[in-house]
DNA sequence: TTGAAAGCGCTAACAG
DNA sequence: CTGTTAGCGCTTTCAA
């Protein structure tokens, strides 16, 4: 690696007004065709800083540390870190990644983090409900991504699930679709109970009633597809809204065996965490992605304008989603998600 | 942040002394009782080493470059990370992950890792084909995880994709199945080759000749669940080994249109990407995890093994892959895969 | 057995 | 305009 000190004898002057140049502050400073002569060493030497004996310097790493809790086992977390990166690696920042399962490994990694001199904290909980955020980051900046505090003192942002509720739910409608069931989570989370709520606010707002009969929460086992089978002989449902995949292979399931063609003689719109359906079943399946890309990308960005205590460019939204059509619709839609900041709502701009 | 000379003025004694002593390197240089002291005012003021600046001077950094392709779009790339973050913790490392989606941002975060000095790189393509190493990592240590790569010049682990057919389908004869069908992948992977041959040695080998009518290669597409249709009707297959959860699914909703349940009249095997059958159907399939967290794990410990100049330590498996019990077996078998190591062959072994 | 001093590569006052 | 100087926090000879 060439260093600053080898530039500086080779083109005959000093290392600070190596630096000064190198570093674009030498406007004024230094005569430009020193300048220029400098540039073209360091450009011919094949000069890299060190940015590790800059941080000494100056306490700045450029390095952001991101704490996930449960990336194995959540197949969407790469979505999230994988948009984070992109940010970062644009404004010029390195990603470290840490994981906190345990309680344990979480204060041990926050300060390993530490010592390595992370400029700020990434934090995902992904556990969709409100979290804790651990006291040894209370001082540091911090946003947390996919998850929300109770007190709101740091910025945050996570999906609107009333509106996923909502749009999926008026899918279905405009689908033509007359009896529209919700296949939910029986577990009390965050997404349960906003997407609820949006499903039932759709309801109302094209005239329609609530019924509970075709509410249908269950968990991932086998009482759930009898569950959903019941469903289907009891309520004949002809619309369907699925927390996840696996609700949605329940229908599926229970569809095949009921002779019933999806896409067909009933809608289903899920909301996307495993894609193994939109993968395998494009014309038939409407699917929601959440935005976890989304979300880690701009979850970089906001942190990186707090640390460099500038304003956040709101023009940083990258890729939306994309959508599967029903079987109303033989091209395919799109359906935004909201992301929601600390209580100011923005839309991800729908790219063409 | 503390630092070791507000250690040595606090102690009374010089930052050359508080740094072999904090280091461990005092046994017969220092005196013992000094010595103490000098730990004990550090644990008091609750010191914590600058590894910046350690690394400035020793060229060693332990961070580690994770260099990945697809990671978002994977959704199993996680596991890799979570093993490899795992190791690496517990040697005192850091992960530095970047991705290289496109050849230029490839090479640009290669360089990004290299001003951060990164002590090595683990590299994965997740192409599941056999790849090329840039240029540009060359000198440095390197293992790639989930690759291979001809020349066979770095170390590399991946899954025996074999032995996964082997054991997939002798667990199928073993449950009694008389016709078993391999529902595969139509494009020329590397898991698809491998894996067909094991399908057909385990036939062999249990006195079985191979029917290729049996043999049902399909893309992600409308056509695949026609042909799995097609498939059912003609062989009347009873035994499905499935590449992956996406042709399980075919094989599922299959079945289900025919009124045949999975776990009765017939039985599936099949490779884990997705988890959405083994997280809703526990008693009916079976499915062999790909042991990305292990690979992970063994390319992370092999890493730093070269890094340190050390041999490394063969007892460092962690855990094992688990998989659901088919239709003639109550209760839970284990499954294990086979991790190739450059041309040597190691098993995971098998936790209880 | 301990401490002084040099230096890793870079930045930033300050002098000239 | 340019160079000298003094560190950032740590390791590591080398003297004492």
């Amino acid at each position: 690696m060439t260093t600053m000190k080898e530039i500086a004898q080779a083109a005959g002057v000093s290392v600070s007004s190596v630096s000064l140049v190198l570093n674009g502050r030498d406007s004024g400073r230094i005569n430009p065709q020193l300048a220029n002569r400098i540039r073209e060493t360091a450009e011919r030497m094949g000069y890299q800083p060190n940015v590790l004996a800059r941080s000494l310097r100056t306490n700045r790493t450029y390095m952001i540390g991101f704490i996930s809790v449960e990336v194995a086992t959540t197949p969407y977390a790469g979505g999230m870190i994988q948009g984070a990166q992109d940010a970062l690696s644009s404004l010029g920042y390195m990603l470290l990644t840490v994981n906190g399962d345990t309680e344990q490994a979480l204060e041990s990694e926050i300060r390993a983090l530490k010592r390595y001199g992370v400029d700020g904290f990434l934090y995902s909980a992904m556990s969709n409900r409100v979290m804790t955020v651990p006291k040894s980051l209370a001082k540091f900046p911090l946003v947390l991504v996919d998850a929300a505090e109770e007190t709101n003192r740091f910025p945050s942002i996570e999906p609107d699930e009333f509106r996923i509720g909502y749009d999926a739910t008026t899918r279905l409608i405009e689908a033509g679709c007359s009896r529209i069931a919700y296949v939910g989570c029986a577990e009390p989370m965050v997404a349960q109970t906003g997407r609820l709520a949006g499903y039932r606010q759709a309801l109302m707002d094209h005239g329609r009633g609530f019924d509970e009969r075709l509410q249908c929460d269950v968990l991932n086992n086998g009482p759930a597809l009898r569950a959903v089978e019941a469903l289907f002989d009891t309520e004949q449902p002809n619309g369907f809204f699925c927390f996840n995949d696996a609700r949605a292979w329940y229908v599926y399931e229970t569809a095949a065996r009921h002779g019933l063609a999806v896409g067909r003689d009933i809608s289903v719109v899920g909301v996307d965490n495993h894609r193994v359906f939109a993968e395998t079943l494009e014309p038939q399946l409407t699917t929601i992605e959440l935005p976890h890309y989304e979300m880690g990308y701009w979850a970089a960005n906001k942190l990186v304008s707090m640390i460099e205590n500038r304003p956040l460019n709101e023009g940083d939204w990258p890729h939306t989603t994309a959508v599967m059509p029903l079987l109303d619709t033989p091209s395919p839609v799109k359906v935004h998600c909201t992301l929601i900041e600390k209580g100011s709502v923005r839309d991800t701009p729908t790219t063409a």
